[in-house]
DNA sequence: TGCACACTTAGCGAATTAGCTAAATACTGG
DNA sequence: CCAGTATTTAGCTAATTCGCTAAGTGTGCA
């Protein structure tokens, strides 16, 4: 499978969005990660490695831990990259946009 | 479930993600789409169902067919919506960028 | 070594999904 | 009204997914 397709798989689970939103302003351990959410610890960690299969987090041992951030890079040329397939004038004038309105 | 949680669980099926490109130049019957994939004619009406309530494609009656079009600004805000809730900063970057090289 | 902690892997069950065929519905034209 | 075409709905099955608990792996530290 391609990456693309697994990111929009990865991102088909309202858990695993979550997750990449709380890795945003830092890398988390699957500890840390886990105790923001109400199930449990292995189900956390298959999401992870969903995650990790789709390039949309990358992983580091830190001694006991192991820590996970956020690969935005694969986020963003994903979904950009289908946005520009599917419609590439709406994309276009929406950045015109936003760049007259920094 | 929310519009965005339905859009991102549409587009997690890769023959749903194609029908939306097939819609991309112009409006098409349900026959059609059907006649541009393998499968049969109701699993794409199933397709389209979904893609319906996800609010990414539009249909109308004309005569005999159905018409399907696509809804390229549900795509674009709910795809720009949930990048900027994750990454703010890279995508923001990203416009400028794009913004400087037209 | 050996125990404790952090995390993952294995394996199971319930729910969802995507495909199919057959049947129903909706419209057109005679 | 009837036949024909386009499409959807119903109902089934196989495969996938997401949750869980129990067991395994890897690291730190006495």
């Amino acid at each position: 499978m391609r990456t693309a397709a697994r990111v929009f798989r990865a991102l088909a689970d309202p858990t695993r969005r979550q997750i990449l939103e709380e890795l945003k302003a830092k890398e988390l351990a699957a500890g840390e990660i886990g105790a923001r959410f109400e199930i449990s610890a292995p189900s956390i960690s298959r999401h992870l490695a969903i995650l990790k299969a789709a390039e949309l987090v990358s992983e580091r041992r830190d001694g006991n831990r192991i820590l996970y951030r956020l690969e935005p890079e694969t986020l963003i040329a994903s979904l950009n990259s289908y946005l520009s397939a599917v419609c590439p004038t709406q994309v276009r004038q929406r950045r015109r946009i936003a760049a007259r309105r920094p």
